[in-house]
Formats: structure tokens, C-alpha cells, sequence
DNA sequence: GCCATGGCTAGTA
DNA sequence: CTACTAGCCATGG
């Protein structure tokens, strides 16, 4: 298990990949063009949790020099679902009708949020977490190879395709990264064409770019 | 199982 | 540079 971790981590990131941890600043607070690329009450709908369920749900958000905040939700074992959004009242609401009460105090939360902060700061090169994830053995996969990019890291669909010793599976990569229930944690933004530019006509791709700005790597 | 749908790709024009 | 094409693959209905 780790040694495939490592030789993905060790074999990525060279192909496509630029400059790292550079310092850009950018407008990204500008909200015309809102990179946080949902409604702020949608992002709940498919959230599956992996786990038991037992104590209250973990939650915390950290305001995003994105725009809006970064909000998360941990159980017992793990993260299992992070986005961005525009308002965290009306995300707590929804994820109070979904969950029952939040624990904005869980030991998990308290481990995540400075990270995330850290990465807001650009001082983060990969998330450490825990994650409780529920999906197919592929998808898992996918996620499992994707969390270990660092800051400013790029890479295609067919490198992490091969990476999980699917070397032709570049589509089933990019409908897993569509379907990654952890924004950011999961840095699915870092996995881009294999031409250089970031795929797909969601308005999520606004966000991708912004995250990929932030990270030093503009016009994508 | 069949079919449509994507955050794809490499090749060609 | 863009446009089009024929492959390729993991999901979900």
C-alpha cells in the first residue's frame, strides 16, 4: 500500500509540473467571478458516510483567500466531506437537517482546520488527514493518489491512471475526480489535461483555476 | 447486460 | 493554434 503510494508521489508531478510555492498575488476575492463554483446550500446532497455513526459530527470552515470559506465535516475515524461555499451559516443549517447536532470542538477538526489555514497561508505542501471515504476500490484509488500531490504540483488524468496500474483508465480518473466528496483535502484541481489545461465546462472549473492560480499557475 | 455520459488522449488535418 | 476522430474507461440508470 505505501510503496505504491510512493512510487506514485515519487513519479509524479514532473511531467507537466512548474514552479513551486512561488509567490503570486492575485484578486481572487473578487466575487464576479466566484470561484467557489457552487450554490452555497448544494453541497451536500451526496455525501456518504463510510463510517459508523456514533458521536456528533465534526465540523469546522476556515475562511478561504478565495472567496467564502472552506467548510468540513469529520466522524470518528476521519474527514468525510469538505467544500467550498459561499455562506457557513447556511451550511451549517443544512448540514445540522442532514447530521443532528455539530461538535465544532472534535480532536479531528481541531487537527484539520490549522492545516488548512497553513495552506491558505502558503505555508502547506500536502494535507496530512485521516479521511473516512466511501466509494469504489477505483475510486478510492484515484483519491488515495491525488491527496499525496504537494502545493503547485501538476499532473494528467493518464499520469494518475497509470499510477493505479490503469494505464488507459484516464476517463474513469477524471469521473472520480468529479465525483471526490473532499474539496481541497483531495486536491483534484492539480490533475489537469494532459495538454496543460484544466478540462471540463462545470462552473467547477472556475474554482480549479483559482485554486491553480493560487498555487502559481495562471491561464490555465 | 446495454447504453449514455463525462473534469480524457494521441493523432491528424 | 484549433477542430475532428477514433479509442478507452469507470459509473449509473
Amino acid at each position: 500500500m505505501a510503496a505504491r503510494a510512493d512510487r506514485l508521489r515519487s513519479g509524479l508531478g514532473l511531467s507537466i509540473s512548474g514552479p513551486r510555492l512561488r509567490r503570486t498575488q492575485t484578486s481572487l476575492h473578487d466575487e464576479s467571478r466566484s470561484p467557489l463554483g457552487r450554490s452555497p446550500v448544494d453541497p451536500l446532497p451526496d455525501i456518504r458516510r463510510g463510517a459508523a455513526i456514533g458521536n456528533a459530527v465534526g465540523f469546522g470552515s476556515v475562511a478561504s483567500p478565495l472567496g467564502g470559506s472552506l467548510c468540513f465535516t469529520t466522524d470518528g475515524s476521519g474527514c468525510f466531506w469538505s467544500e467550498f461555499v459561499r455562506d457557513v451559516r447556511t451550511c451549517k443549517r443544512a448540514l445540522r437537517a442532514r447530521f443532528g447536532p455539530l461538535d465544532e470542538r472534535a480532536p479531528l477538526v481541531r487537527e484539520i482546520a490549522p492545516q488548512v489555514r497553513a495552506y491558505f497561508g502558503r505555508r502547506l505542501r500536502r494535507f496530512d488527514v485521516p479521511f473516512t471515504l466511501a466509494g469504489t476500490p477505483f475510486q478510492l484509488e484515484v483519491w488515495r493518489a491525488v491527496a499525496h500531490l504537494e502545493f503547485g504540483d501538476l499532473v494528467s488524468y493518464g499520469e494518475i491512471a497509470r499510477a493505479v496500474g490503469r494505464p488507459l483508465a484516464h476517463r474513469g480518473v477524471a469521473a472520480a475526480m468529479s465525483r471526490s466528496p473532499l474539496a481541497l483535502l483531495i486536491p483534484a484541481h492539480r490533475v489537469i489535461g494532459a495538454d496543460g489545461r484544466v478540462k471540463g465546462e462545470s462552473p467547477d472549473v472556475q474554482r480549479r483555476r483559482a485554486l491553480l492560480e493560487f498555487e502559481g499557475h495562471p491561464n490555465r
